[in-house]
DNA sequence: AACATGACGTATT
DNA sequence: TAATACGCCATGT
């Protein structure tokens, strides 16, 4: 079979650990795009994560929205749709977003803390 | 190869 | 906390 090694696989090696990592986060829990990228073992890659989800199926149906800036911020333009889907599928979960930050929630797991040191 | 762009991050002021 | 600047990585012109 004449099979093309020029080109590298229309899904990037990376892709699915990216995925792995986002699916694993709790519900009502968040991460940073640097933090699921270093959990997946790319270091330093936290654009690649965004590309990622953008480019993932909807079939798996990954918590997408759990996926924050390292400030605590929405990354999409504030107002947009995405922003705002994203905005209340968070607060759905009993997260509390005020002008599209993530505030600090009630009660945080132990495990999670670490995710939630937005510096302050 | 230079330059621009982006669902980003960190340091500095 | 906010604004700026610069760094990083991948992709497309």
């Amino acid at each position: 079979m004449a099979v093309s090694k020029t080109s590298a696989a229309a899904v990037p090696e990376a892709y699915p650990r990216i995925w792995a990592v986002v699916a694993a986060i709790p519900a009502g829990s968040v991460l940073g795009y640097g933090e699921v990228a270093r959990r997946a073992g790319l270091a330093r890659r936290a654009r690649l994560v965004s590309k990622a989800l953008n480019a993932a199926p909807a079939k798996l149906k990954l918590p997408w929205h759990r996926v924050l800036r390292s400030d605590g911020r929405i990354a999409f333009p504030a107002g947009s749709e995405s922003f705002r889907r994203q905005a209340r599928l968070l607060e759905r979960e009993g997260v509390s977003v005020v002008n599209g930050r993530v505030r600090a929630p009630r009660d945080v797991a132990v495990a999670d803390l670490d995710d939630w040191l937005w510096r302050r």
